[in-house]
DNA sequence: TTTTATATTAAAATGATTACAAATTAAAAA
DNA sequence: TTTTTAATTTGTAATCATTTTAATATAAAA
């Protein structure tokens, strides 16, 4: 499963597996949502009541550095993080915030053109939608 | 000229043409690249020794709300801004941080899954590259 | 020219993130 | 199992970006 694969990651690391990072890995591969560093937070003050936030960041440093989990710049405002690294786009809802997985296929590569391509040693991809989901529409 | 279009169309709204608002059009509209909050305000101190980050702050979110300006959400370290309104994307250098402008016909609103589309209002697309630019390359 | 509503400024407040040093602990070695 | 050691966690303080606020200045209408 996930988290032991990300147990192994950290030890092949030579980082030590602490109780607070397993902690960080279980809400991680347990929620399908794209949590910010505040989620993560207030997850672990629940299990363990003293845990600083420096220990989030750090945690989420580490994993970000190791690729097995993604920042997400959708938005300025927040930043998120998805355990799922496969190619996938994302859609926001701009009114509430929620982030939905997009899987598609065809994922645009080919709309890089050649004079753009050969200038740069292209590393990553990443397409964002924005919109208002069927919740915030009625809402409004 | 744009800059006389960010004029009416802030006179057109109420608002109040000074000559610190003038100078943020004029450099906006002056340079090809993707300023930053700190970009502007550097020029504008060269021109209004006195004026407030908070001047910058208001005008740059007020050509956002008007749809003159976009953020542009490709890294989180960084804010930029794009006075170019066109549907375009951007490729960024991971090292320098350089931000640059690609034009193509194909942008890929066809990777929105039809069960996707019918949950959202679309607003917007956008779609980011990211790599390492021939500077970086070579220096490395 | 006067008036008035809006904009600018400077300073303080807020919020997110990072840096730091002391105390704790995982895990290797004995 | 116990000891040792280096890495980690914690709490605090520092930093940086952004927003708020209230007083002052000013664009533009009257």
């Amino acid at each position: 499963m996930q988290i032991e694969r990300m147990i192994r990651r950290f030890r092949e690391a030579g980082l030590k597996i602490t109780p607070q990072r397993v902690a960080i890995f279980e809400y991680l591969y347990t929620t399908t949502s794209h949590p910010t560093v505040d989620d993560i937070y207030a997850y672990i003050t629940g299990r363990f009541p003293s845990v600083s936030l420096t220990t989030v960041y750090n945690t989420l440093q580490t994993m970000v550095g190791l690729g097995e989990i993604e920042e997400i710049a959708i938005s300025h405002e927040r930043r998120n993080f998805d355990p799922d690294t496969r190619p996938h786009s994302h859609i926001m809802c701009v009114k509430c915030k929620r982030i939905e997985d997009i899987y598609t296929d065809n994922l645009s590569e080919n709309c890089l053109p050649e004079s753009v391509r050969k200038r740069y040693r292209i590393l990553g991809q990443r397409i964002y939608f924005y919109g208002l989901c069927s919740r915030c529409v009625a809402e409004k």
